[in-house]
DNA sequence: GGCTGCCATTGATCTCGATCAATGCGCTAG
DNA sequence: CTAGCGCATTGATCGAGATCAATGGCAGCC
């Protein structure tokens, strides 16, 4: 399984803090799992026990199943970054992939326990969480104030800084979610996601080109449509 | 100031796990300190450090400030709970009481850098994160997929669930909050509550007497109305 | 105990986004 | 290169909730 020491190398080089002890790094090394998701597959961490996860490549999104027929994206993650997994509550989540993934996963629970004396690893894994914490909340206000002109902008916005995938030239993205999935992500449906991006072409904020390529024209427009101030504060 | 001593007395004995050494309780009460907010009053941890706060009396609500004029109530908090509290980020969080309220902060930095060896306290800080990162992930749900209908008898649920205050009958309670809180944590207007919580009283569901009296009078039917499935599964 | 101001309720209308319904087009397989 | 399917786009209509506008009633104050 070369794969999986590749990945864990990678893991070790751009997450872990660098004065780990090789006894901290061994025990993560027994505890992680490697786990490659061709586009579409899912991974139902069925116990009640939260993990996380490191994307090397590929991209995800986090769902949560409601009662409902409808389900709601809580997150997405793209390669370098360590998401956290809720273990099943009152409603269950998965884990499924946009494209070909490959990922490291990692309990959380036994990561918790693990470091008896040494607390980095309990930092690391507070620092992640509280990140998640914040990007939460910030989606809890989108969804609570903000028009579908302005969700779909942040979200732009929100993609060009997490650098989504194959990045052309520093003004174009290719998105690897669907417009489905863009919409479950912003609490719309599918047309008013494709009418927005209509008329921010129109409006020259963006250009398109087939399904996925997103080109930025207009980054003042586009962040004045996303609804950040344009002067005052 | 024996106020602060009272309350760091309740907060040990009630939240802080029961084996901590002298040496941890010591270090705590040193970052920890008092306050009491008359109603309307409101903190503003404007350095970019998060805290933590443990409520004692009152209740209060964590509001997240937005460039445009609208605001959204990203938690509330009640007594006995203890709350996490994001520092300044892309947009500013106060804590404002909903009437008169006593509690005790402590800094997430200071507590997650004291524990050098003993890891006791970062556990205890990662588990209310990680609570408050599901609850403000079920609120992302909320707001992405759920009508007012189905909004208002969850926050309805949830109070009841948090115990509220001054419950005179295990069906009864009073809400410390405004009609316009209540909306902002709901994304909703103040008009669409209190139409809302007309029709639930029509439709026989809930009782109210006064401005914040509440009383179930259906909880099968409520339930309902939550949007909590049947039948099924 | 009445006054007064604020908050909640109720009504009328408007608007944004959901829904229903075709049509168009990019991507993949063959 | 072509065919065909699935996703995206566009259009028409509907409806939930926002907005605008009065009215009603609870609570604090003199």
């Amino acid at each position: 399984m070369n794969d999986f020491i590749d990945l864990f190398d990678e893991f070790d080089r751009r997450i872990l803090p660098h004065h780990l002890t090789d006894a901290d790094i061994l025990r993560l090394r027994h505890q992680a799992f490697a786990l490659h998701l061709r586009a579409q597959g899912h991974v139902d961490f069925g116990n009640p026990e939260d993990h996380f996860a490191y994307i090397a490549k590929g991209s995800v999104k986090l769902v949560a199943y409601l009662s409902s027929s409808r389900e709601q994206i809580v997150a997405f993650g793209f390669p370098g970054e360590l998401m956290h997994i809720p273990g099943a509550g009152r409603n269950g989540f998965s884990l499924i992939a946009l494209e070909a993934t490959e990922l490291l996963a990692i309990p959380a629970a036994s990561l918790l326990a693990a470091s008896g004396k040494d607390s980095t690893l309990l930092r690391l894994a507070i620092e992640q969480t509280i990140l998640a914490l914040g990007r939460s909340r910030a989606n809890s206000i989108m969804l609570g104030t903000h028009s579908a002109r302005e969700r779909l902008a942040g979200f732009l916005f929100a993609m060009f800084e997490r650098g989504a995938r194959h990045r052309a030239s520093p003004e174009t993205i290719r998105l690897p979610m669907s417009r489905a999935e863009i919409a479950d992500s912003l609490g719309l449906t599918i047309e008013t996601v494709s009418r927005q991006f209509s008329e921010m072409r129109n409006l020259g904020l963006i250009e398109t080109s087939g399904r996925s390529i997103v080109t930025i024209r207009d980054w003042e427009g586009l962040a004045l449509a996303a609804g950040q101030m344009p002067a005052a504060a």
